[in-house]
DNA sequence: GCCTCATAGGTGTAGATACATCCATCTCGT
DNA sequence: ACGAGATGGATGTATCTACACCTATGAGGC
């Protein structure tokens, strides 16, 4: 059905409503971690090596849903900040492992508070539920790569 | 209290949340859009100004959400493909009203149908309600700029 | 060992985003 | 009429984003 759905239906369209939360979600933290020399996705990069430990460039960009190619421009950012180290892997020479050094960690560690500032008050005025929603809309399997993503890799083989 | 949070709760990051959703869901979009020469956000702007007349520059960044300096240039894109007109304000010198053209109404129609799609499988993938919280997320005040926004403005005077 | 293919990254290019700052113009009080 | 402040945009700069394409390397089949 629905060959065309009227225009009035992008009224409720999805991608403005997520740019448009992700616009205002980044600004706010952007602005508190900027006393810290940090942009949200950097923080966000540090928080996760200093969780997980080393990971290669695909791994991180799995992890927040982006293109390996933007990855590799992001890490180089904070690369040169000093804040992670990237190394090649010992079995694969592909791979370059990407790690968190003890100034990205002592910085993390100062930015921490600021997140967690921006972090409070915005589950305050958007509501646990709601915070919950968006979490769980961002966990969900079909945001991940792979998903449906794959449709347009040109895998219209027999069976495989 | 919450001086400074714990690492590990930064797993719950609304930043990285949101940032995630909108990337899968705009890829999403772009990816049909692109027959039609459209990105995502330049869809937005051309079915915000079918549906709601000549806006200014500054109202089309109030209303996906955006700053006015990012909708000049996004402006400036359309513009110079066709799709949008950009005219000086009849009685104020300083505004600059953005309207569709015809072609920009055709290449619009003709997206729509694709527009839709990805609109429906996204929200049957996500679910009706993640997809309707969503879109309340989106448009609730906290989102609109000068909601918190405008406590770095220097503000700080006694009453006003 | 070699060839084919898959995998991991990097580069070129283009658009999206926002802050600081600048310019032009409008508003309003005097 | 004039000047101060507000307002609307534009520009410089930096980051984020992704697709097309390229290179290097690993994995398997023969």
């Amino acid at each position: 059905m629905s060959t065309s759905p009227d225009l009035i239906d992008t009224a409720q369209c999805l991608c403005l409503a997520s740019r448009r939360a992700s616009r205002a979600i980044t600004r706010a933290f952007d602005r508190e971690l900027r006393a810290h020399g940090l942009r949200a996705t950097q923080f966000t990069l540090l928080a996760t090596l200093s969780l997980k430990g080393g990971q290669t460039i695909g791994e991180l960009a799995e992890f927040i849903v982006a293109d390996r190619t933007t990855m590799t421009r992001n890490v180089a950012l904070i690369e040169e900040k000093g804040l992670v180290e990237v190394r090649q892997h010992e079995d694969d020479a592909r791979v370059r492992v990407v790690t968190i050094t003890a100034w990205g960690r002592e910085t993390l560690a100062a930015a921490l508070a600021s997140w967690g500032e921006v972090q409070g008050s915005l589950t305050e005025a958007m509501g646990t539920s709601a915070a919950d929603g968006l979490r769980r809309l961002a966990n969900s399997d079909w945001a991940r790569p792979g998903a449906r993503n794959d449709i347009k890799q040109g895998r219209r083989e027999t069976a495989a």
